[in-house]
DNA sequence: ATGAAAGCGCTAACAA
DNA sequence: TTGTTAGCGCTTTCAT
């Protein structure tokens, strides 16, 4: 149970040539049989397989790819907020169900919102030629776009849809989902609302915090009514932030937060100052659980599901030939109530 | 802004010797630079870069690896539970963080509980020559673990540790946490508690239901006073099964719900039958928001991100040169307690 | 400090 | 149906 092992390497590879002259076959009648090419008899492919498993041989794909006429390497790359958030798992999720019935494999990155490492994702992405690129973006106008456009790999934008970028993109409609949360607040007779929004030079904060100030603005609301925190990246700032509006001069009635983490921070500050029942609050994004609360947290809820599989198929279908215009699609959002957002102001 | 894009393919690929003759210098010396060998004057270094930037080129790392020495590819593969699930992201997110400051790539696939999942995605990372694996397996011996030691690729067992096999592995002391947890009921008065758990056949969930028996049988209580529910896979069957059992004869007075799906579906039944305040429960796993729900839900926490923390860094130690003998590290779990788990048993 | 030639494991093109 | 040759883009080796 505890010999050693030995050491990393390239130990034995074994080689086609090694397979081939095992079955007593050429180089070419190997490869035409695992790559499933016409003109080999049965028995020849059957002497292959055998060597094959003899040697316990695997195909070198990279290899491969080296001299392929198309040079597809099957390889995709994925670029979102951080593989450790439950929106872009289940983005992630959807582009690998895609991928793997085409025996594609798929290279994941996180972003973390910064474009330094944005663009050394996408640097190691090409360095390794993967076939096409799902990216989720930290800029307005990313600079490396018009390389992918030169290499004629298919790139698609998610969540975030970059300016004056002719690439396709799969995004939620941020600004119409704000406004629509917004209004609902106002529907309930709420004046005195609170946004709290991540960093405005996002583009998808930017959206929402319009989406909420046009709402505001159609319901006639004075904006010294209203109260916008911007630049709120994590729960515990967000948690801070509420906590200073509860215990301000003239605390709001409602709040919007505008993404999940701020979600989290605003249900903790609320919950700590005994103002659930209170104070209503609207989150963008669902959170898990968030049924399970009391009361439970209405929700503008995106669809990362959707958005991943509708981006994964936009890039194959540029891999396939299609060579039209950019198809933007805008995956629709949900209003989920359950309790939080239906809070009225106290008189 | 609606124009449209080139077709996929290796439109104009730039080369290496395109590259060098721009530059006025040998392929050699390109090479050199991009891979910062010494003996290149900064001159000769200075116009291989201003040649580079005018062609907007990539270097190939798959080509190069295929000549390379040590035939690395600077990629891992990576196998999770799901990649849309946060105790496979938190690893993920771990195993990134590491290989992202050696220039490492990291290509991840779902399991699912599926041996035949696992077998076809270890061989498409094999097949791509990744320099190490982390794994989680569905099964109790996985057979191509002979294959990665004659190749000499390292691999590091996550979550669940293979029988027999002589492979690093990070793994929770699940039998000592499940162990802890029932004692934890027993321990408020606790008698009649139901153990929910996965599919018996896999490792953990055997582990988790022989923690429990354990617990039950060294507090003296009989295997008739106790129900065990196995085979629960998702939130859904685990609400049916905890459904089923509060509306039979004799419901049990504590629940331990034995992987986070399990727990959630166990909250969403107690809450339906409004019994979350009267019978107690611990889940196995922390879930998101468990603190936020009344009462909070006491679990045994796994740390996901250590233990693909440590993981990685078995991989890189194999990679660096260590020969010894497996490693199979314990990462410590934690209880904590929210208030489910500290209910007593109704008279 | 630099470059020419060989060759990594495979597929493309063509010959048999 | 099968095999031979060249060459994908790079790193190695060895020469200069």
């Amino acid at each position: 149970m505890s010999s050693s092992q030995p050491p990393a390497g390239r130990e034995s590879r074994v080689t086609m040539k090694q397979v081939a002259a095992l079955a007593g076959v050429g180089i070419k009648t190997v490869s035409r049989v695992l790559n499933n090419e016409p003109n080999v008899s049965v028995k020849t492919a059957e002497r292959v397989h055998d060597a094959v498993r003899a040697l316990d041989y695997q195909l070198d794909l990279q290899a491969g790819s080296l001299r392929r006429i198309d040079g597809r390497t099957r390889t995709l790359g994925l670029l979102v907020g951080s593989v450790d958030n439950p929106f872009s798992g289940a983005i992630h999720r959807a582009v690998e169900d895609a991928a793997v019935g085409r025996g594609i494999a798929v290279f994941a990155s996180s972003l973390d919102d910064d474009p330094r490492r944005e663009e050394s994702a996408v640097r190691a992405f090409l360095q390794r030629r993967v076939d096409g690129l799902i990216l989720t973006t930290a800029r307005r106008r990313p600079d490396y776009v018009t390389s992918l456009g030169d290499r004629g790999i298919p790139a698609v934008f998610v969540d975030r849809r970059p300016i004056d970028v002719d690439l396709d993109s799969v995004t939620s409609d941020n600004r119409e989902a704000a406004h629509r949360a917004t209004t609902h607040l106002v529907a309930r007779g709420h004046r005195r609302i609170a946004l709290l929004a991540d960093r405005s030079d996002l583009q998808t904060a930017d959206e929402r915090r319009q989406g909420f100030l046009d709402a505001v603005g159609r319901a006639g609301i004075p904006t010294t009514e209203t109260v916008t925190v911007m630049d709120l990246h994590d729960a515990n700032s967000a948690e801070a932030a509420v906590a200073a509006l509860l215990s301000s001069d003239r605390p709001p009635t409602a709040i919007f937060s505008a993404q999940n983490l701020i979600t989290v921070g605003a249900v903790h500050a609320l919950r700590a100052a005994g103002a659930q029942r209170s104070i209503a609050l609207i989150g963008f994004d669902d959170i898990p659980l968030a049924d399970l609360l009391e009361p439970g947290v209405t929700v503008v809820a995106q669809d990362p599901y959707e958005i991943g599989r509708v981006a994964v198929e936009h890039v194959f279908s540029r891999l396939e030939g299609y060579a039209g215009p950019a198809r933007h699609t805008v995956v629709p959002t949900t209003l989920i109530a359950r309790g939080s957002g239906e809070i009225e102001p106290a008189r």
